[in-house]
DNA sequence: GTCTATATATGGATAGAC
DNA sequence: GTCTATCCATATATAGAC
């Protein structure tokens, strides 16, 4: 029966796991494939058959998460500031649902993965989001308000890092706080 | 006479100043002693002259704006709204005089940086720094406004990487944008 | 699918001459 | 203050056995 015989079938997703988790707490260039292999109890080449190179391994991890981003911008009806509001909190969503190493490693490594092929796409795609977000014919104002309503989300993950505060009640106050700067209040 | 026989006396400062650019551009582990040699004109081992390690040259780099931050905070007044504001002025005054390079190495290599030693200096200045922005006694939403004013500033970098906009219509309505968030309009 | 062994490159750092 | 030469550790990646 299917599921029965693949003790080890899912090696793949259990690297791209510890993947997230050591190259958000350490970086990306910082993070060794020996540290990876060992977390997971295997060898450096057992990772090769999984993923060709170190930098598969992180699209791995970021490909599902630039393809929901770029959905939602798609979805998008920045026409209207419903439309634009409604774009803000599905961004909210999509960031609560991918977690907080995710957003750290995108946020917080953005140099790094900004500079990777596949991270330049996660770039653009920012971009195509803030613009969106800020709507037809804008001003540096209207521009700034959208930029501060994504990163008051993204901060989020800034903020769970040592508090005692759950992480759904800080997404529901930076909702709150992004909805408010987006259009001035 | 003082100034006449400095002919590369000034090696240390543009030690730092390549240093700054590089690891801000690519990030600190992606960055080799090689290439700042390779750019100043000398060799890997001249660098070892002024500087003991790597990470010496990265301590160079952020010390004065530690140091900076740090006086900000200890000299607020974060009993009265006004003395909140007129903290998160001086920040993005501060943020304003180290430039937009620093920012950058600072905020988008945050897990490069905050793993080092000094780096973690930083981390606790900024993490002190949003504490005193909210004021004593927070809530949750409170503490949600001053990090997002607080983000807001750093932003700042963000936009300035492909806009056309100047560097201070950008920096004026972030402010701008942060104050009114900070307490709520 | 995972292993051992190895090729190959590059990094930070030091010794000692000039 | 800068150079050449080198040490040494670690990194990614591959070959081939099991």
């Amino acid at each position: 029966m299917a599921g029965v015989d693949n003790r080890r079938t899912d090696t793949r997703e259990r690297i791209l796991a510890v993947g997230l988790r050591l190259f958000a707490s350490q970086g990306y260039a910082n993070t060794s494939l020996r540290q990876i292999a060992d977390e997971l109890g295997v060898t450096k080449a057992a990772l090769y058959f999984h993923f060709k190179t170190k930098e598969d391994i992180v699209t791995g991890i970021l490909t599902g998460y630039l393809d929901g981003l770029n959905a939602l911008i798609e979805g998008a009806e920045p026409q209207t500031a419903e439309g634009r509001e409604q774009l803000l909190r599905r961004f909210a969503e999509h960031q609560a649902h991918w977690g907080l190493n995710l957003m750290r490693l995108i946020r917080e490594n953005f140099t790094e993965i900004g500079n990777l092929p596949f991270g330049s796409e996660i770039k653009k795609a920012f971009r195509r989001l803030l613009d969106t977000l800020a709507g037809p014919g804008t001003t540096v104002l209207e521009q700034t308000r959208a930029r501060t309503a994504f990163v008051a989300i993204q901060s989020v993950a800034l903020a769970a890092e040592d508090k005692s505060a759950d992480e759904r009640e800080l997404r529901e106050a930076a909702l709150t706080v992004a909805l408010e700067v987006l259009h001035g209040r």
